[in-house]
DNA sequence: CACATGATCGCCT
DNA sequence: GGCGATCATGTGG
């Protein structure tokens, strides 16, 4: 069994961050969005770990959704994952050259997932993950992530605030995805109205 | 400030 | 063959 970086342990648990279990992945897609803003990406990358708040996400819903690629039922190798049981990440290529990295929800079966926009890295870099494309080239996620099992003792991890979080919280239709019909305009885009790191 | 465009390639039609 | 859950850069007002 890894165990964080001895540092990131203690920053984690200074900050009150407790790491949650399947369940909290397998509620609403919606919720699990809001309450993914606040909460800390933990990625391992050669025998470290490095640790970045969320500030953005999205959620996106399924069959129902013109802007999920679960939409209508779509599974093809490349989304298979979104089909996982909560808590698992899905990865995938846009524009041949940007990974966008999400946490998927509901049971397995299910096709939902929750698009990580924007998180807070390291101090005096305040955009270095600010985007969804950034977040991965900043921590290393990529395809070959696509799949992972994000609770348990894997590389990349999630950890949530121990007590409900005082973080002011805006919503807005998602972004770019203009080919997506009337969820075009559903609000289902969740940020830090305090960060700086939110994207553009 | 607001657009407009190019880069680049896997995936789906 | 077309296009995208992006981003950096360039143009013009």
């Amino acid at each position: 069994m890894r165990r964080p970086d001895p540092r990131l342990d203690l920053e984690l648990r200074e900050r009150g961050l407790i790491e949650p279990g399947r369940e909290f992945f397998r509620r609403s897609t919606v919720r699990v969005a809001r309450d993914l803003v606040g909460a800390w990406l933990a990625r391992r990358w050669r025998g470290r770990w490095y640790g970045a708040r969320i500030v953005e996400t999205e959620a996106y819903l399924g069959p129902t959704d013109r802007a999920a690629h679960s939409w209508n039922g779509r599974r093809t190798p490349r989304v298979e994952p979104m089909y996982a049981d909560g808590g698992h990440l899905y990865v995938f290529l846009v524009y041949g050259m940007y990974h966008c990295a999400n946490v998927v929800t509901r049971r397995e079966g299910v096709a939902e997932a929750v698009l990580l926009r924007a998180a807070e890295g390291p101090a005096g870099s305040p955009r270095l993950l600010s985007g969804p494309g950034k977040l991965c080239a900043g921590l290393g996620i990529t395809v070959r992530d696509s799949g992972l099992d994000l609770v348990g003792d894997g590389s990349i991890r999630i950890f949530v605030p121990r007590r409900r979080s005082r973080v002011r919280i805006g919503v807005s239709p998602r972004i770019g995805i203009d080919y997506a019909g009337d969820a075009k305009a559903w609000p289902l885009r969740f940020f830090d109205i305090q960060s700086a790191a939110v994207s553009r």
